[in-house]
DNA sequence: AACTCGGGGCA
DNA sequence: TGCCCAGAGTT
């Protein structure tokens, strides 16, 4: 279990934290983009827009045709900037402009859901909470870390099995791991890091 | 639980 | 070109 934190935390350095955002907040909008979209996309985007908006308060100076317009490049954009304006509004009126530290009032939020809102608490505040998506259910898996048959059930399993401060880069290491590696139609087993810990390998191997 | 959104990446 | 994608909202 633990030496596969390892090998997995040394392929991937970094965590979504560490990359544009400066804060909870960016952090939140920056994971809302991400929906359905890229990695590289996103951070494309909020390259340039995180550093001259970093509030609730900068963002609600631009309205939503300003705002689409920036995001312009990314999936849903219509749709997600409505939300954000949305949420930003929402924050700055019950928060004052904080980014609240519990599920609910995350997930009452236009555009958060359940797995937006694991990782805000699990990466902004170390929270205990894991973000289970589906290249987290694959690669937890196939790796054996645990065996569930749903996105739900593997997330109560995680949160019991992972040691809490490797929650937030268990998950960024999982999902990257399971795009560049580990994918859904034809995993590079024979080039994976892990594939000597790796059930599924052992499985389909020969 | 099924359906919709919807530009971009990639084979 | 066709298929899929670091989900969420609506019905």
């Amino acid at each position: 279990m633990n030496i596969i934190l390892e090998i997995l935390a040394q392929l991937y350095p970094y965590t979504r934290s560490e990359l544009n955002y400066e804060n909870p907040f960016q952090l939140l909008v920056g994971t809302i983009l991400a929906a359905q979209a890229t990695d590289r996309k996103v951070n494309e985007v909020t390259k340039d827009l995180f550093k001259e908006y970093r509030t609730p308060q900068d963002f609600l100076k631009m309205d939503l045709q300003t705002l689409e317009q920036k995001i312009k490049s990314i999936n849903l954009y219509k749709t997600k900037a409505k939300h954000i304006l949305s949420t930003c509004e929402t924050l700055v009126r019950k928060y004052g402009g904080a980014v609240p530290q519990n599920r609910e009032a995350l997930e009452e939020l236009d555009g958060v859901g359940r797995k937006t809102a694991n990782v805000v608490l699990s990466y902004a505040f170390d929270i205990p909470a894991i973000a289970v998506d589906t290249h987290v259910f694959r690669v937890a898996n196939r790796l054996g870390i645990v065996q569930a048959k749903n996105v739900q059930e593997t997330e109560r399993m995680m949160e019991k099995l992972i040691p809490r401060e490797w929650w937030s880069r268990a998950h960024s290491s999982l999902v990257l791991h399971g795009r560049r590696v580990c994918d859904a139609r034809k995993p590079k087993c024979d080039e994976c890091a892990l594939k000597e810990h790796c059930e599924y390998e052992r499985k389909t191997e020969g």
